[in-house]
DNA sequence: AAGATGCACAACCGCATTGTG
DNA sequence: ACACAATGCGGTTGTGCATCT
């Protein structure tokens, strides 16, 4: 078959932007939006491929982006989700307004990883590498893993939807409305059940991740509680607007949606509250950086 | 002061996935 | 159902700056 390039490499300008070619991309999206990538430099009259364009813009343009030194919070929870989603630094920098995944990529291959293996932790399993007797186990069960997969799918529809909601200029529908099963299975009864369970809870509609967190059963967790959206943290009101905003369409144009998760409602509940988050994060208290 | 080395981050590359005709 | 285009994503590389020797 063959793959055709992204982009006719010839009189393309590669390396890194000029202020000229920014303020160029700027204000073309800002006035048209960034419909197709791949015409998109013609039109603004940059020598860049689309792609680069893109990247560009998403990694260091947008106008949503938060500059400057991750907090501890964020480096927390950087190193809670990739316990649970791995290398998906898309899934990731969704549960981190204004971060990009090559930010947290950078964030995870710069520090955290080294400061895990300073730890004797293995950075892929976050295990400790001497793990006597049990070498071969499999860190996760298959309930685990299943518990992964689930909320990895959710955190990829939140995206999807943030993404959505995200930008200025009306641009062109990135989301287009339709059913997401398990974002539709989070806000049907499982994820309903979830997250009335817990009476302490903070509030009333937060991630399974950081709820497993207080409620696993094997009570090695270090005392680290993961709020899922911790730049929404400072106020409770915003944090639930926010997340509403979110919700409500969805709630709204998933009505139909009633009785296909009933007989596995049990099951996953379960799934969920058994998932173990037993990462021992205190060496973040003595961060030098 | 100058070269070597390390680090942080932006950008690129190529595969995977999704959309469309 | 298929082929192809478009886009997303993760791994890797390149570059500039800071620190060390």
């Amino acid at each position: 078959m063959g793959r055709t390039p992204c982009c006719d490499k010839k009189d393309l300008k590669k390396g890194p932007w000029g202020p000229e070619e920014d303020e160029i991309l700027i204000n073309y999206i800002k006035e048209h939006g960034y419909g197709s990538w791949r015409s998109l430099p013609k039109l603004a009259g940059l020598r860049r491929c689309g792609k680069s364009c893109r990247l560009r813009w998403t990694n260091y343009l947008r106008p949503d982006i938060k500059r400057g030194p991750f907090t501890v919070d964020e480096e927390k929870l950087v190193i809670q989700l990739h316990a649970i989603l791995g290398n998906r630094w898309a899934a990731i920098a969704a549960q981190l307004p204004g971060r990009t995944d090559n930010e947290i990529k950078n964030l995870w291959n710069t520090h955290l990883k080294k400061r895990l293996l300073c730890l004797g932790l293995d950075p892929l399993t976050h295990e400790p590498f001497a793990h006597c007797g049990s070498t071969t186990t499999p860190r996760s069960s298959p309930a685990t893993r299943h518990m992964a997969q689930w909320e990895s799918a959710r955190l990829e529809a939140e995206a999807r939807l943030s993404k959505g909601l995200l930008f200025f200029n009306s641009p062109p529908p990135l989301v287009k409305p339709g059913p997401d099963y398990f974002l539709r299975l989070w806000n049907s009864e499982v994820g309903e059940s979830f997250r009335n369970m817990n009476g302490e809870a903070k509030t009333d509609c937060r991630s399974p991740i950081s709820q497993a967190s207080s409620s696993t059963k094997c009570g090695s967790v270090s005392g680290v509680t993961i709020d899922v959206y911790p730049n929404m943290a400072g106020s409770s009101s915003t944090s639930t607007t926010a997340r509403n905003q979110i919700e409500d369409p969805i709630d709204a144009s998933f009505s139909s949606f009633s009785n296909e998760s009933e007989d596995s409602s049990d099951t996953a509940l379960q799934l969920l509250l058994d998932f173990p988050i037993n990462n021992d994060m205190s060496f973040l208290e003595d961060d030098t950086t």
